[in-house]
DNA sequence: TTACCTTGCTTACACGTGTCAGTTACTCGA
DNA sequence: TCGAGTAACTGACACGTGTAAGCAAGGTAA
């Protein structure tokens, strides 16, 4: 096949309208401070447009020492689908304010973090779960002029999510709760959370806290787990996701334990599959796109250097599906 | 806090060894053709290693017009959890090479895949389904050598596993099959092909092609598609994947038609919840391991120019995992 | 007329890197 | 002693962009 023409440059387009480079770069960055007759202004942008031309981002970013690229690092996890409709309201809101988004899966075979940070040149990095004190100084030296989240923003997102399951539940009269946590270890920090939301829920209406337990995604450990939840009087449990409240649905039918009639269950994500569970799952799902905006707004705030607005209750807004299994 | 010092440059390096900027660039990309001997090459390491020196990737592939960079597009989809294993395994065959990942989620209110080539200026570019002719040439036109797949590579991948899924059941018995489409409109082009595979199967070995249905992740929906099913004496079917299999297995129940007695259901990827299901799901987990290789194979060929290695027959291993709903 | 401002441009430099073409200093054979 | 060769290094350019500084032409005020 024909050899594509290379890529054109601003150069190319400021021989095809017949200026200079300079004026080509006025006129697409539009600078206010230059004074510039439509004539021109249109020759360009016509030439621009028939060109294809699409400006160098190694070569912007070389000379302004700022790049419009933000990184995400996407922990290595059985990840939900919950969290693709984070990235693309993520992107969204970076991309009204020029910003490029592009992750990266960290695992342990891969990139270290800080060197795709250095090669791609991203400005900011941001991840789930805040970076250690070095991964953090790393990625600094490596460029990054910001570095999210730190360990004060996680908790807002987490801690309510677990508070509704148990309000859920108390409000439905449950006196007893129990806690599925997960079994895989790279969850723990953020089930930590989410269970001192519980917590926290059961202590401000006089309940006893829940009673936890580990669900690995097994059948057989799911059923022992739901023997002993019902010994203790148990009556409604909050898992740490829908996989999670799928094993306890799993684990209490085959100890023949009524759903909700004996156990109510609880689940986070409304993944794919909860509405075709027996019974069907009900759910916390919490809403990735005010967090996404939320996050994006910090992103800014850090890059321009003003203070970002303070988050609001309503912004971190997670909401109940109710189907048949509470 | 102080601001951190500013990323040291190789002229900073040169400057601390007191050697030209020219003779640290030969030391730290060892060139062969250059002789340098012992001492000053120590004196080049070890001042680059004590101002934390790295190469700034932008300044780089400015000048090399080459950037390290691979871009992967990840389709706007419920994405599976098999995609990270992928996207993990891939980013470690290209590092093997030098070469470093970013995804990109391709959503409809986010930057154009082109532009996003164009600012991380991304050397190859691949994603999961073939480009289309006006992509492919945009991507071209912002830097990228190398667009993939091309039409000819995705049916390896996808063919075999409807096959597979076939044969598992006309091995049980089973004389008549039927085969579950995903309802959600971007899945209809990679839902073609693993059909086509159980299709071949069918013909091979003398049954007719498969009855299809559509089955979006509703309980009546499926009723109705099992019931349906029944009527024509299809005994077995073929989910498009682990989702929609499970939307067959909520059907059945519903209408009490008994798995695997009276219809056989398997799907595809293997998620986690396949084992919870009640019975429990018999999958096929294809190995995103070697079809990452294979793609990480292809894009170096591309970059460098040689050819691809043909695949063979065994790279594409897919493997059944065998449960109590066949 | 002269001084000075505005408009509409252009010229020239900087960013950090890889690399080609020189340029020393030294060794070696005749 | 002299030319040639070689080891060890340096100077300068290019990549594509943003932008400060400058410049010609025309207008305006004194």
């Amino acid at each position: 096949m024909p050899r594509p023409a290379k890529r054109a440059t601003s150069a190319d387009v400021a021989r095809a309208a017949g200026v200079s480079r300079a004026t080509v770069s006025y006129v697409l960055n539009n600078r206010p401070d230059q004074s510039i007759p439509d004539t021109t202004r249109r020759r360009v942008l016509e030439a621009a447009e028939s060109l294809e031309y699409r400006p160098h981002g190694n070569a912007r970013s070389l000379v302004s020492g700022r790049s419009d690229i933000v990184l995400l690092s996407v922990p290595d996890l059985p990840i939900g689908t919950g969290i693709s409709r984070f990235v693309e309201e993520f992107a969204a809101a970076l991309a009204e304010h020029g910003l490029t988004l592009v992750t990266h899966l960290a695992a342990a075979r891969g990139r270290p973090l800080p060197d795709v940070c250095a090669t791609v040149g991203a400005t900011a990095v941001t991840g789930f779960a805040p970076f250690d004190a070095d991964t953090a100084r790393a990625l600094r030296a490596a460029g990054a002029e910001v570095v999210l989240p730190s360990p004060t923003d996680v908790p807002d997102i987490m801690l309510p999510i677990g508070s509704i399951q148990a309000e859920h539940l108390i409000g439905r009269g449950h006196q007893r709760l129990g806690y599925a946590l997960p079994a895989h270890p790279r969850f723990q920090q953020m089930a930590a959370e989410r269970l001192r939301g519980v917590e926290q829920a059961c202590v401000e209406t006089g309940l006893q806290p829940p009673v936890t337990a580990t669900v690995s995604l097994d059948v057989g450990v799911a059923a022992d787990a739901v023997t002993n939840w019902i010994g203790q009087g148990v009556t409604g449990i909050c898992a740490f996701n829908d996989e999670t409240a799928v094993a306890v649905l799993a684990g209490a039918q085959s100890r023949a334990v009524r759903v909700p009639e004996e156990l109510a269950v609880i689940g986070v994500d409304d993944i794919l599959v909860a509405p075709l569970t027996n019974p069907p799952l009900t759910t916390v799902r919490f809403d990735l796109h005010a967090v996404a905006r939320r996050r994006a707004e910090l992103v800014v705030a850090g890059l321009t250097g003003h203070d970002a607005p303070a988050a609001t209750e309503s912004e971190i807004s997670a909401g109940l599906v109710e189907r048949s299994s509470t």
